[in-house]
DNA sequence: ACGATAATGATAATTCATTATCACATAAAC
DNA sequence: GTTTATGTGATAATGAATTATCATTATCGT
């Protein structure tokens, strides 16, 4: 990817707008607003290229497909809305959790998801089976 | 799974030995002991059993593939040694977190996932490529 | 022990996300 | 504007986990 083109543009300001991590799928649909006809093919060589520069991060959450966001260089958390399914950044975090493991045990890094019900999601519920 | 067979006695005993999650492969390599020759579509069989009886739950953390642990009743989370790989019940919990969420979210449950070395890796590590 | 039928083992098929292929479009160097 | 090679779009192929198929085996009520 040394060239730049509509298409990487269109998808690299769909990450950094976004603000939090989307599906490969999501990146699609957001990044076709910009540049009309692209292919999930380009959105996954794109997500590759961006990783491998460092540009975007890869977001793991239980049992779901990995998400992709500007990478953040400090430790954060996600919220996983269960109504719109959109996930967000946490920037607070519990802190030190070696206390939680069994003696013997060294905690060295700890993931940590939130499930509920996100501010828009409150105010205004999607439909049941959307 | 109405009969009651040596390799399914195999697979459940496996699963309550381990006192902890155990992935599809762990579950074979385990239950195979005790009963020789079965094959993995057994396992999986008689996984999707259980979880309609109830018998066992499903464990995910980010990025693996699921993991089956008996039924526990009680909140808890997973230590996953980082050395060994394997997943360990966590029985303690940080507690409430609705304080990490920004305003107008509710949070409803979560996930915690510690990383480290458990205590027998401390003790003696595995070889670097195992 | 017999018979009906559920479970197994081996393997093919499926599923679904991701990657490769290739003809065509299009950046960018000249 | 022309040239050259990279990027794209459409789609086939791949990889890996899980599920279905089916002939055979084994459970269990009789």
């Amino acid at each position: 990817m040394e060239r730049i083109t509509k298409q990487g543009t269109a998808i690299l300001n769909a990450i950094k707008a976004a603000e939090r991590p989307l599906l490969a799928q999501e990146i699609l649909d957001a990044a076709t607003a910009e540049a009309p006809g692209m292919g999930i093919a380009t959105v996954y060589r794109n997500i590759k290229s961006l990783l491998e520069n460092g540009l975007i991060g890869t977001v793991y959450l239980p049992g779901e497909n990995p998400r992709y966001e500007t990478s953040h260089h400090h430790h954060h958390h996600h919220f996983h809305c269960t109504l719109c399914d959109k996930v967000y950044d946490i920037h607070d975090c519990p802190g030190n959790l070696q206390q939680l493991a069994p003696d013997g045990f060294q905690v060295n890094s700890h993931e940590l998801t939130l499930y509920g019900s996100c501010s828009s999601c409150r105010l205004s519920p999607p439909p049941p089976s959307a």
